[in-house]
DNA sequence: TAAAACTCTTGATCTATATCAAGTTTTTAC
DNA sequence: GTAAAAACTTGATATAGATCAAGAGTTTTA
């Protein structure tokens, strides 16, 4: 399935015969099987992943054993735990399969190499990051000020086609609800 | 005041002579008076600030006219808006001074500059972005996990002297409860 | 330096959402 | 294909935090 990251590459940036060789030569294909883990609380996250097929969440436990969603990411996105990969220090995050899901990995002494080594790269990546900081921004804004029924009508026009994919449960603890005030949420809004 | 932000380049980054005067020869000071703004909603963003010295707030305004605070920003650190910044698109936010403030701005386009001339400066920002994303990540969590109680302790510590600066009222906005609930809880918590 | 305008506190009451509990439907796994 | 497990729904009740209101400090401004 690397031909989805090739085509996501050729998309964001023009990188020669060369370069794109260069990239797939670090690139490492993995499989998981739905509720199989791509990180576990406690180890330290070590790449840059982005996701050819499927949907992964990263998620907390607290001490209560409820379970807190960060995000969903579906293929061609990245995923994993930047504060972990930077700090170098264990993650407080848990990663695991919706579905099945395939990745491209690259470790992340490659992936720095590959942004020191090609300017379009870094340039990509760059962009990428600045866009998911945005998003979080939107996200904190979003948690500030919008009621419960107003988030998941946010949730659902800014990522249509997760709500099929995702167990409610899980689009709840995103949204910082329960599952049972969803439940009622989307009834209500059904009606109108 | 300059001489602030010469010292935070030097601190993250080696800069030859050359560079740290070409940093510099782009740099516009600008000072504002508490309450001065530096950002009007509907205004589209067009720098990159450094906080030299002093406080500003990012917050948006609802329909009710009640204030959310997105974030505080003080000395040594970065401000503004990124989503106007890098869509080019009318800002949802205001940015306003807690205390008078004095900045070094740099327009986009030479801050962008400085990026491709200069690779130690391309990466410092790099790393910024990074860990603005990461305490993004953070302040997500939190939101999703902590009580109020438990968001306002982790404020206190994660940024101890920010609540001698910064009025009652925008840090309960900016912890995303009332001011009324903050006093209460300042009242419980000084007892302990 | 006095009045106006905020800011903070405290009390009483309200409400959006959580929690608990049970039943129904859907998915998973042998 | 069927039993077990998980996911979703619905109702009853509880509660954290919001709202409203009023008084006490504090800061701003003229």
């Amino acid at each position: 399935m690397y031909e989805i990251f090739q085509k996501y590459l050729e998309e964001k940036a023009e990188f020669s015969q060369a370069e794109s060789e260069r990239i797939q030569s670090f690139a490492i294909i993995k499989k998981l099987r739905k509720r199989q883990y791509l990180l576990q609380e406690g180890d330290v996250w070590k790449y840059d992943a982005f996701i050819t097929q499927g949907c992964v969440r990263t998620y907390t436990v607290d001490e209560k054993g409820s379970e807190h969603v960060n995000s969903f990411s579906i293929e061609n996105w990245w995923t994993g735990d930047r504060e972990s990969l930077m700090m170098q220090q264990p993650s407080r995050f848990n990663i695991d399969a919706i579905e099945d899901t395939e990745l491209v990995l690259f470790t992340h002494e490659n992936f720095e190499s590959l942004c020191r080594e090609i300017a379009a790269f870094n340039n990509m990546v760059n962009i990428i990051l600045q866009r998911s900081f945005i998003s979080a921004q939107n996200r904190i804004q979003a948690s500030l000020t919008l009621t419960a029924e107003e988030k998941y009508l946010n949730f659902i026009n800014k990522y249509p086609g997760f709500a099929s994919r995702i167990p409610q449960t899980m689009i709840a603890s995103y949204l910082g609800m329960t599952p049972e005030t969803l439940s009622r949420i989307r009834k209500q809004t059904a009606k109108k």
